[in-house]
Formats: structure tokens, C-alpha cells, sequence
DNA sequence: CCATCAGATGACGTATACGTCAACAGAGAG
DNA sequence: CTCTCTGTTGACGTATACGTCATCTGATGG
């Protein structure tokens, strides 16, 4: 292979990443990366960068930043990376069981938001008001003449 | 209708509402709430005890207490309760779009989860494994003798 | 009259993942 | 030598919804 020694700076990889220097530099605080330095800069390598991107993935499926750092230690010690791929599916699990339960009480919200809102529509059809007229802006004082009411492609 | 005048104390109506009493007092200086006072004492009629009721369940919905102060606000303002519905119907709709995209993210997070999950088992069962095993405790140093696969209902 | 207790109040803590700011340092340009 | 970048560090701020003290006050029971 040839040889991929490119280096990185903060701001290079934030950049290309699309985060902060500061993000960047608050996940080593945490430990969860740990760059050489050329005198105080930090430099980083093509495995760092893969850290890094392990890192965003992780948080991307809604894992702490502590949890990330679980498994990279564990990278890093077990060479077999068997305990690791153990805890991975375990955390995995157990955040597909979260998602379940959230899943779960978003569509009760949904359901009783619907609720609300059907009974909200009611109420001003029966005081005579267009409800669609709620997604103009605030009604100035004087009622507008009427409206045709074909507006309803928002996107 | 029977002069329903019962008065609750913070303790009271926390109880049977079941949040704490610092949770009440924290809504009252946020301006959700207005108890009179006997002395220094709060003291809650039915009245406040509906408008806890709603903000209980505004929050259920996902609403911030800043949001939910606004209806209330309103509430008491206006009462022909118009500009309230119209502003309840607006929120609703923008809650229930977060909703939409909340519900998306989230499923796109399972469907990742569940490829890492597939290739994790994969790559257990490569290593003569069993990925089941990881729902133990942490296997003892020398490998256990071998499990019945049988334990697969979870509820 | 004193102990006790509910209730009030203010200050500070918590968790998470950073943003913002100030002060400072080394390195290259002119 | 001075200016200007980059980059570093530490300290503090942010948002949300309270929890956790510690202290104080008024009312009540015995």
C-alpha cells in the first residue's frame, strides 16, 4: 500500500468533518482521542481520523460520549477485539430497546397531538374562523376580506 | 354546581399530581402558576390545580415551559380564547412536524443499529462465539462449558 | 414557653456537549 | 523587529428542569 502518512490539523479535520476545533479538542479533553503534538500543535493521523469518524458515527446513533469512549479504550486493549464486539452488541441492544420506548411515546404524543388538534379545528369552524388561517401571520386587527383557501402545498 | 371551594398546599397537590413540591414552586417562578398566599404560604384552588393539570400534559407533549407559559398566558388574556386556539393549533402543527422528523432520525438510527448488529453476530459466530453469550455477565476467564441456545423470548 | 414541623427562600449543583472569550506562544512575511 | 496567523489553554457561559442543601419564619401542640 502506499504510504499514507498524511498528517491533519484541528482545523483541517473539522473542516473536512464538519465540526468544530473546539469539538475536537473537548473529545481529547474527555480522552476520547489522543494525538501526538509537534511541540504544543496537535497532529493528527489517518487513525486518528478514523477515531474521530467512529466517534461521530457513535454519536449519530445517539450514544454519550462516554459510552464512545468505552469502546475505543476497549479498541485499543483487546488486540482480539472480542470483548469489544461483546460490549458493542450489548450497548447496541440496549439502545434498540431506548429507540423502541421512544418510539413508542412519540406516537402517543402523536395520537393525542391529533386529538387536539381535530378538537382546535372544531372549535373555530364552529366560531365561524378559517383554521387555516392560523398559518398566515398574526390576523391583522381589522379581519381580512376571505380567502381562498387553495394554499395548502406547503414544501 | 356545589361550591367546590377546596384549597391544596404545594405537598398536597404534589402528591396527587405526582411531582415534587420544588417542581411547583419552580413553575410559579417561571409565572406558569399564581397561587394566593396566606402569609407566606401558598395556597391552590381548583383553578390552579387545572392549570397544573395542563402543564403536565403540555409537557407530556414535548412542549417547553416557555411555550407552555405562552397558552397560558393567553388563556387568561384573551378570553374569547380565539388567538389561544389559533396560536395552540400553530404549536401543535410545529410540534407534530418535529415529531415527523424526530420519528425519522430515529428510524434511520434503528435500520444502522440493526446492520452493525447483523455484522457484530457475524463476526462473533466467525470467532466460534456465540453472540448470545453476551447477555450474561461478563464471561468468566475460562470459557464456560457450551449453553443451550434456547433462551431466545425476551419479551 | 419551647420544641417541632411544614413551608419558604436563595444559592449552588447536575448532566451534556460544547461555544465564547481572553491571554499567550511560536512561526513566517515583510 | 513587528505584524499577523494559527493554535493552545483555562475559565466561564449556555440551555433545561429541576434536586439538594442550609437557613429562616410562622404556626401549632403539649
Amino acid at each position: 500500500m502506499p504510504d499514507q502518512q498524511r498528517f491533519y490539523t484541528v482545523t483541517e479535520l473539522a473542516e473536512e468533518l464538519e465540526v468544530t476545533p473546539r469539538a475536537i479538542r473537548f473529545y481529547e479533553a474527555k480522552g476520547l482521542l489522543t494525538p501526538e503534538r509537534a511541540g504544543a500543535t496537535r497532529v493528527y493521523t489517518h487513525r486518528d481520523r478514523a477515531r474521530l469518524l467512529l466517534i461521530l458515527r457513535g454519536k449519530r446513533l445517539g450514544f454519550s460520549l462516554a459510552e464512545i469512549k468505552e469502546f475505543l479504550d476497549l479498541y485499543v486493549v483487546d488486540t482480539s477485539q472480542t470483548e469489544q464486539l461483546r460490549l458493542l452488541r450489548k450497548k447496541v441492544h440496549e439502545r434498540l430497546e431506548a429507540l423502541e420506548v421512544q418510539r413508542r411515546d412519540l406516537e402517543a404524543s402523536v395520537e393525542e397531538l391529533k386529538d387536539i388538534e381535530r378538537v382546535v379545528v372544531d372549535t373555530l369552524k364552529n366560531k365561524g374562523i378559517d383554521p387555516d388561517a392560523i398559518f398566515d401571520e398574526v390576523p391583522t386587527k381589522g379581519r381580512r376580506p376571505r380567502r381562498a383557501k387553495a394554499a395548502a402545498n406547503e414544501d
